[in-house]
DNA sequence: TATGAATGAGAATTCATTCAT
DNA sequence: AATGAATGAATTCTCATTCAT
């Protein structure tokens, strides 16, 4: 079995809200604008990538068509990343970050952990799922299986969203005064959350296209989520 | 988005229990075992592609090796199977009715949906994934973003699944007299369990070895499916 | 730097005539035949690489042309040889074997190691020289700084040939009685001679065509060996 | 079978010491000092290049990391070389004329003829070899057989070298008063002289790390070439 | 039926060289 | 003069699939 434990320090985003932050001022105005556009055209190639992993999946969108897609040579994407699965890395990224900034700021924009994982369960559905298909078609179809390097980063990046996660129930039982029937409990229930999102998530936009039904479907998946999680306290 | 809708009558593994059945009465006994012979070539075949698979990924499991494996040459493997996509929706299918069966035995043994919803969630968990950890790969990893024709296949043999999940929860809704908020309800919740199952296994089972933990996850799993559940009735 | 050391025994030629057995007695016939039609499309590929390494050079020479030249396909090339390097690997064991079998049946052909000496290196320059340059290009420019591997294979090689002119020039010393002036003497004799060779071929081969000296240069040369070796003795 | 034969005319080193001389006396000193900076500048380029060349071989090393690691971008490498095959054919003219620098100072140093082949032949192993082993794999491995432009090169280099020993063994012969057995005997010797000094050398500085015993091996060496010309003479 | 050698399209990657800034 | 991002041709190698024996 191909197995890929590696421990890394998981930090949740309720906590730290602005995620990245980098001096360029010091730099020339020449340099910065070379930094830009340094940016810019590795925005472009990922979009471009993201588009054909999509619509094609990974291992057919062949690094040509990607540079073709982005108006660049090969030789640039080589340039940019080390390899196809440093592409489809960022991307997962990208994503991942995209994903937690947007729920994490729900959840803290509640008046408390109840809401809040009310409001960012359906703000992920019907913000970020419906709006954004091709970035659930990545995260949770093209970047399964590939290889050792990108399953371990997968790994990786799962680990934070369950953290995420689970912070938050963990937070919702000290709102509460709950108490849980073990230590496992926190951590359980995160990974069931992450299950069903990306479950009701690959149904409905990956395999169908009920994109109306999601308003809907998220609610119902939230009680659905408070309701269990109730039923595990003592 | 590469997106692949075909309709196919499901039918849940609640109701019928025998699902394969075929005629070998009328042949005589040279045809049986030449037929017995080439079924049980087709299962080395399997077996072997089935650890390559798991072990080092589909894409990177040559036809070749599988050969090797099973000690045949590749033109057998021609013989045996239309193409090597051929071999894994082979495996899809064999895993998915094998946990179907157990699933729905262990259903159908208990006294009320109830509790045959914690008794197969238990033995899905405790007995097929903790054994199989392989089938486990190949079903939520190695399956996952391959081809068009594996992703339809993949989504038809979902399908499946869902649909024992949901006539379960339905079954469970009946015999407690519960109301449920909408139609699309079971569905949800079909999904949901569905989803959770799969990141558990994949948690515990794939990334991580905690099969120890296996038997206090999937009882407090399944609490929380049934507190879900009875969080959306009306 | 670059440097390889392996210890390897080596053999000499002079001692073991039959350098290669194979049973392919207890063979069926078309097994037999299978392994014969192997071997000769092995060789069509070596002479077509050969050639093509001679004229063009090594890197130069790309898989596609080899193929093309030896009327397979590229896929074939690789059924039959690892990868590039591995085909100039066989290419100078071939004719490392070659020089070896010739030079070694003239020196045992001669009355003593002095004219044994004589004859070899007559024969080195004279028959096999002048027939095969372009076996020449390969052993002394072609498979020059191209790899790790074939760097080390090359050493192993001259460590051979070395061992072999080593040999002849004890039994010389032992023939004639005469003492050296150190241990090392033997080996320094033996890689000048090397050399010379090398050098000589190069010369009179690859940079010019003056292969009608050839006769009257191998006469001088193998002189200039004796005499450089009677100096050494005490 | 890749031939290149160019007629050049060949001076040799026994001859004109100064053998290089340019005017920059008119010069501003501003002009000066850029001339040296630049002429510095070619020197970082190259001896980055002879250590990657020497370590990871010519085709292995790439402009990117000559560039990096003489501390400048691969545009500068253009500015100052046509291209790569212009580096190595500077590295391998700047490593001839020091070879032929000192070899033929060592000479001239000498009292007569015979002691002049002792001299120099002593200095080159013991001074210029086990100094410079990166020098030697340039010279005797990384050039042989890149491409047809080097290969001439090379072969022009060597003309040059040979050329000297052979107005060496030309100038033993007249102060000893010998008569040499045909008219090709001087170049036959030289070409000899070459061979054994580059195959000692790869043996004893590149294959094996065998310093210590290159006095040893320089003498008996000199004694064996020595006592080789005196078998030539009639 | 079984074999396994042969095929060849396809893909990723490298790297010398150019050129706008 | 110097930079370093961009180029794209060239090359090696893989591997699913076929087919003569």
């Amino acid at each position: 079995m191909r197995r890929l434990h590696e421990e890394s320090d998981v930090k949740t985003i309720w906590e730290n809200s602005g995620m990245e932050e980098r001096d360029k001022n010091h730099l020339s105005r020449a340099a910065q604008r070379r930094i830009r556009e340094k940016e810019e055209r590795r925005g472009l190639i990922l979009k471009a990538a993201m588009g054909l992993f999509a619509s094609e999946g990974y291992n057919h969108a062949s690094m040509e068509r990607i540079a073709d897609e982005a108006e660049v040579s090969t030789g640039t994407l080589y340039f940019n990343f080390r390899n196809k699965e440093d592409i489809l890395v960022h991307l997962m990224d990208e994503i991942a970050y995209e994903i937690r900034s947007l729920v994490g700021a729900e959840f803290r924009m509640a008046e408390n952990p109840h809401e809040g994982i009310r409001r960012s369960g359906i703000a992920f559905m019907t913000e970020f799922c419906r709006r954004h298909p091709e970035k659930i078609a990545i995260l949770y179809r093209e970047s399964v299986g590939k290889s050792n390097l990108v399953e371990s980063h997968r790994e990786k990046m799962h680990k934070q969203l369950i953290a995420d996660l689970q912070s938050a129930v963990e937070l919702l039982r000290d709102a509460k005064g709950y108490r849980f029937r073990s230590g496992l409990t926190p951590e359980i229930i995160a990974t069931c959350i992450g299950g069903m999102y990306e479950r009701i998530a690959y149904q409905f936009i990956i395999w169908q296209d009920r994109s109306g039904d999601l308003q809907e479907v998220s609610r119902e998946l939230v009680d659905f989520i408070l309701g269990g999680i109730d039923a595990l306290r003592i």
